[in-house]
DNA sequence: CAATAGATCATCT
DNA sequence: GATGATCTATTGC
């Protein structure tokens, strides 16, 4: 039995890093759906495995009932509040752990959650990490997958991703994609609210 | 294939 | 004490 090509790196690391640049702090502090939407097609990169951003949900302030913002200050919810662009990671149903970028200037709370990556490099490393995946699209293709694949737990919360080893880049050659909007996957509350992105076409997206 | 149940615990009431 | 921004295995058609 032999790895079959698509477990196989898309690109080495360092050719990645090389061409690709951290997104400062002022990306993050903006509207948050705005930055949900472009954060679209950047890289996150964790312990050597690297993926692209394909599918994100924006959480808004106090009138997004859906949003852990919404309930205020509390122990769990005061990064929300905090400067942008730092980790809000949750831990959720007693199993999986869920990344979300802190967005908007300070003292105003919202937050973008990843929820699917495509694989690029360090492919062997998250198939360790997530050995119930069957296929590469099953890797990272949601917000506890993803977690799991690139190692980030709870210990990042409040992480700065414009710096450190949790990081956020953006490629210097762009390519072209259409955004798909939906409303967001999962929540009681504020459920036809259209907040869920994802690069059209794209089959990374989670199902 | 689609639908459903069970896991499992931090957080807030 | 109930709930939840999920995942996986299993069942049934």
């Amino acid at each position: 039995m032999h790895a079959t090509p698509e477990w196989v790196d898309r690109i080495p690391l360092e050719e990645l890093l090389a061409q690709s640049r951290t997104l400062p702090r002022e990306f993050y502090a903006r509207d948050t759906v705005e930055v949900a939407r472009d954060l679209l097609g950047t890289i996150l990169i964790h312990e050597g495995a690297a993926g692209r951003i394909v599918e994100t949900e924006a959480y808004l302030g106090p009138e997004d009932l859906a949003a852990h913002a919404s309930r205020g200050v509390t122990n769990r919810t005061r990064v929300l509040f905090g400067p942008p662009g730092h980790a809000y990671v949750y831990f959720i149903y007693g199993k999986h752990e869920c990344l979300n970028l802190v967005a908007q200037p300070e003292g105003t709370p919202g937050c973008v959650l990843i929820r699917a990556l495509e694989p690029l490099a360090g492919i062997a490393e998250m198939k360790k990490r997530r050995p119930a995946a069957r296929s590469i699209e099953d890797l990272a293709s949601g917000p506890g997958k993803l977690t799991a694949a690139l190692n980030i737990t709870r210990r990042h919360y409040g992480a700065d991703v414009t710096q450190g080893s949790l990081i956020v880049r953006e490629c210097l050659s762009k390519t072209p994609f259409e955004i798909v909007t939906t409303p967001r996957i999962g929540i009681r509350h504020c459920s036809d609210w259209p907040l869920r992105f994802f690069i059209a076409g794209n089959r990374f997206v989670s199902r």
